[in-house]
Formats: C-alpha cells, sequence, structure tokens
DNA sequence: CCAAACTGGTTGCATTTGTAACCATCGAAA
DNA sequence: TTTCGATGGTTACAAATGCAACCAGTTTGG
C-alpha cells in the first residue's frame, strides 16, 4: 500500500465510472437499434413518459443533464413529433413539454426492454448485493448533495 | 406501481450513471483546473503511474475506454513530454509506454489530491454504506462480465 | 416606473467522442 | 513460402458535447 501510489481497482470514482459507463452503453444499445435515440433523447423521452408534464428546467433536475442537452434533446423529439411544447400561462419563458400520441407509444414501447434489461442484470446478484448497490447509491447521492 | 411505466428513480442504470457523471464531473475539475488533463488523458497518466508500463492494449482493458480515447490520450501526453513510447522487441506493432520524469511529477502531484477527494467523499458515509457501495460495485462488475 | 440582476431556454463555436476504414505487422494454414 | 485472417494502433470524418454568449421575459430595489 504504497502512499505515493493511487490504486485504481480500488479507487470510487473510477470503478464507479467505468461501471456506469458500461451498463449505460450497454443499455444504449436498445434505445439506440430501436429508434436511433441518443441518451439524452432517451432520458428526456423517458422523463416525459413517467411523469407527464414537465419544463426543461425540470428535466435538467431530475437527470443532472447540461441544460443545453436537454435543450437539443427536446428539439429533436418535437422535429420527431414525439412531443409538443405549451406555453406557460403566468411565465412566457416556460414551456411544458408532453409527449404526442406517436412519443407515449414509443415510449410504452420501450418500458418493458429497460425493465428487462434491469431485471437481466439485477438477476445475476443476490437480494444482499442488490441491496447493497442500492443502499450505496443512495448514500452516496446525498452525500455529494452535501459537498461542495 | 404502474406495468407500463418506469420508474427513474429506482430504475438502476439511470442512478447509476447520474451518480458516477456527478462524481466523476467534480473531481475532474482536478485535474482539468491544474493541468488543463482531460478524463481519458488522466486515467492514462494514472494507469501508468500505477502500474509503470503499460501497452496501449492493456490501458484499454483496464479502463474500458474506446481505442481511439486512448489512442489520442497517449498522442496527447506524448507531446507534453509526460510518456516515451518503446517499441516492443519481438512483436513491432506493440508500444510499451511509460511515464517520463515530468510525467511522473505530474501524477505524484495528483496523487493526494485524488486521495484527498475520495476521502471527502467517503468520510460523508458510514462504514456499513462505504461496504454496501463497493460490494454493490463489484457484483454488478461482475455480473457484467457473465451477461452477453 | 425604470434599471439592473436574474431566470428559462437557445445558439455558435471549439473540443471531444464514436465509427469505420485504414496501415502495418503477425500467426496460422496451405 | 505465400496467402489470409486476426491484432495493435492511427486517422478521417461525422456526431455529440461543453462553454460562453446570447435573447426574451421576469423580478427586485430604488
Amino acid at each position: 500500500m504504497e502512499p505515493d501510489i493511487l490504486e485504481l481497482e480500488s479507487f470510487l470514482p473510477y470503478r464507479l465510472y467505468r461501471l456506469a459507463d458500461t451498463v449505460s452503453r450497454e443499455f444504449s444499445k436498445i434505445y439506440k437499434e430501436r429508434h436511433g435515440l441518443t441518451r439524452p433523447e432517451w432520458r428526456t423521452l423517458s422523463g416525459l413518459g413517467e411523469r407527464g408534464t414537465m419544463t426543461a428546467t425540470e428535466l435538467r433536475e431530475q437527470s443532472a443533464m447540461h441544460k443545453t442537452k436537454v435543450s437539443r434533446a427536446v428539439a429533436e423529439l418535437e422535429r420527431r413529433r414525439w412531443l409538443t411544447r405549451t406555453p406557460d400561462e403566468s411565465d412566457r419563458r416556460v414551456e411544458h413539454l408532453a409527449l404526442t400520441k406517436a412519443g407515449l407509444a414509443a415510449y410504452r414501447e420501450m418500458v418493458p426492454l429497460a425493465k428487462a434489461f434491469e431485471s437481466e442484470l439485477l438477476a445475476r446478484l443476490s437480494a444482499e448485493e442488490r441491496a447493497a448497490i442500492v443502499r450505496g447509491v443512495a448514500a452516496l447521492e446525498e452525500a455529494l448533495g452535501e459537498m461542495s
């Protein structure tokens, strides 16, 4: 355990990123092949699919994506006619986003695939391991919230 | 728990990526501000710093980075004169990479900062939570290895 | 009422990334 | 040997991303 060496294999930011990137990349094949969506587009679709209607700012906060990613994802989904914008009554800077029939259909088609992917992954873990990852992730998220 | 809705807040690929991205982005400020390194460059630096000498393929396997990322990171570190390439004796396609004095100095300077960052984060977790995240990540990595 | 500071969202431009095609070398099989 | 498929690594080009500057609308304080 030399003090001036960093053991990458036990360095959490490294392990965490490599894992998340691999998982996300694997999962992205599903929506990429299926509909040619990028990750920001998929996130926007699934955010709206779940919550019904959101503003771009809400999407950004929920997903931790940069505002330009959201802006571009929304623009692309709109171009496909998968979502519509409705101006807010009281604040004309704000737009309420919602999926169209077509967007909702795409979302509904993706949901079972997403669930199946997660299930397949989690099926390889023991109940304790599943509990561990969930707990660990939640704890780290909270820790990050406290930082800075 | 509607069957045709995906709850993003409990969807592991989503949670995991958001977390890892936030952590990584926070940590990247350190090497970006300090030396203007990109993530692939930092990973290459720290891989070589830890192991002494590696080939591009070994770097790629260890970090799960795309080979072009490795190639470009190596080229940039070479341009800075932070690493040198030595052709393999028996296979002339292969190059053994190693840090120069200057590269090693930069690495040594970064190590304590990396450790401090991780410590600060982990300090906000309980011992059980720390154990949980480590165990969960390891289990998922293994599960991924089995998949596909 | 007005200016200044702020917020929601978009855009231009530079950097980073992914993909595929590529070059050189190697190993195996004919 | 010669040939052909794999492998280590690079590069050209396209797509995705980040940053900063921006526009429009809103709030706040004087």
